[in-house]
DNA sequence: AATGAATGAGAGTTCATTCAT
DNA sequence: GATGAATGAACTCTCATTCAT
């Protein structure tokens, strides 16, 4: 076993379009879509910028596969551990209690949801994909499952889409927080301690078991 | 050496720099500080372009001012409502309730909020204003108040910095929703709704009469 | 005699014109004709920018009656000091160069010229207006009588044009030096000093009776 | 979100910056700095507007350029000549008119001296740039000499930078009056006449073998 | 007569997009 | 495939000029 370092071989193309990507949200997610210039992209991403253009037809092209493909690794997940939970509602909450506060903590999923938001009235089919592939999902799926635990007599009386958002609020908040006003000297939020004393919190105030008379 | 064209006047007022900003804050809400246009804000102000010169020296300038100015009205009456509440803490979370279910149904809350998410980074001092101003006060004002609280033995043990934003987020995320997944087909919540049932709920977990076994 | 102050009567209109093209030299003189603002100007004359209006037609007007005027008061007496000298012409050319001494000396009369140079391209009128009643005839009167003293064998061969040029370049150097070079720290000339030493040093050259064999 | 038009493309050249130069120098002598218009540089030299901003910043920076890079070429050859000069005050004197006389000639240096006195109160960095690196030295160089020669007793007693603005002046009011009086129909002077006749007379004058009794 | 708020054409500058190399 | 010089439309900002008061 002579070397044990293997020569260093540099990226080749087929991974170009990729790492264009993340570049590009690197960038996107720091200055918002218009004010990201495709000279920043391509530098960052090591290319020129003639080269972006031969992956992507425009700078909105970017911006969709961006915002697309970030939907699709771990977020998505979610929804199918919400859909495919078999037990008491309160071992599915906890459990998306910690896989949100698990993946929330990825540094750029703040970076595009704030991308999402802010251009929702420039990107209305951008807006459109997230609801209807991830949020929308995600949360009909928790409704479906809260109103079942109802029927179950796990959970008591109340709008089970509130409920549902009541739950994931604060992870969401938590991340906006994080983006928005950690750089300017806000305290931080643990975001899983957040997670776990908050449905531990809202558990015990819609469980059934314990309501007054 | 420019033109001599017969240009035509309009009216005269002081409320001037407020109808610009009014007009601004819907353009910068629709369209994000970058892809706003100056001519957009001065055509839906009703002035000319060059008018809105006369008011104010940029268009960062025009930003800062419809951020800054938007926290003053409605949203500052908050944490003074929290800071001088008296009585036990369900009284107040439930007035908070009320009144933030209440605020953030203002049309123009969602957008300006949507603007320092989105602009955070391009803008840091504005973040540092809306943090410094008005998120942390608030926030902090009601930790303080849950603290009390515990020390009365009205809520049980807990972060109470991690209770106070589970408190506030879901109408947080509510607004959110409202401007990022309505327009393109997203259900809509009802606010004041989702505000008392959240808070109900929430203040049964935080409850410490009927603590677990 | 009760009191030796008179009440201070401020000025009336009908002066209103010179006040603004005094104040309008001032402001040409030190930006140029095209980056100076007619609100400096207006400033400057302490007068509304509306009411210049009233007194010019446009910014150009106002340029051309600034030129105009300078001609008049003090360089316009210089051609006839010239045209209506008697006696030798070593006395012509001593009195010249101390009234052009003195004359130069005047703090606006470089802020004209600079302007003259400058814009004459922008303004050909003005240049011509400049040639052909101060420089044109100042130049020619002086070559006549040169052309007169050469006649009378007080002054050697010689194209007299260019003697002409010859007696008055360096006070008009000596004046650009100032307007150009001594802001920036160049030692300044004495004008009347240079005057003097010039005119006798080449009067000397000039002259006929000690010309070499 | 900008056009989709097929564009020209034109040549590809390294000149390009001083193409571009050229041809600012031409616009900037005729209209002046702030009347000349970038499209008008940009015309001039054949290339777009925005391809000016690959290699100058702002307009002022292509200004700086072209009045930086007019005193390199064949003007700064004369303080080496000045300095340099072995022989009597008389030969220096000679070859530095005839030079300058040649100098003066290039139809460039009186446009750019223009700019320089037209712009000094605007850019004074410029205005020093041509007096600390042109103006000062050239004429430093002479007085030097003329002290020299002084001491040598060739030149008579006087101010020795007096002598030296003697000598120059003349054939800079040449240039100038051919850069503001010749397009308007003022009579040019000849310039290599001139050096010669003006320095031989000046030369006379200062001369000191007949002076005066 | 005088003001100054308002206008709008125009200028400098940016940047997504293209294409000769 | 890849580059980067070049383009030109669009945008922010300026300022001479106008007119209601």
């Amino acid at each position: 076993m002579p070397r044990a370092t293997p020569p260093k071989f540099r990226r080749r193309a087929a991974e170009r379009p990729d790492e264009i990507i993340a570049a590009a949200l690197r960038i996107f997610a720091e200055k918002g879509f218009a004010a990201a210039r495709l000279d920043d992209i391509a530098a960052r991403a090591g290319v020129s910028k003639g080269a972006i253009y031969l992956y992507f037809a425009t700078k909105e092209d970017i911006f969709r596969a961006v915002v697309e493909q970030a939907i699709a690794p771990n977020l998505q997940a979610l929804q199918t551990m919400v859909t495919s939970h078999p037990g008491p509602f309160v071992d599915l909450a906890r459990s998306l209690a910690a896989a949100l506060g698990q993946v929330m903590s990825r540094a750029d999923v703040g970076g595009v949801a704030k991308m999402v938001i802010g251009e929702a009235r420039n990107f209305p089919e951008l807006a459109r994909v997230w609801h209807d592939r991830l949020a929308g999902p995600t949360l009909g799926a928790l409704t479906v499952a809260i109103v079942a635990a109802q029927e179950r007599g796990e959970v008591r009386a109340g709008v089970p889409r509130l409920y549902a958002l009541s739950l994931i609020a604060p992870l969401v908040v938590g991340v906006i927080w994080r983006e928005t006003f950690t750089p300017v000297g806000g305290a931080a939020f643990d975001l899983p301690a957040l997670a776990e004393q908050h449905v531990e919190t809202l558990l015990q105030g819609m469980s059934m078991q314990d309501a007054p008379s």
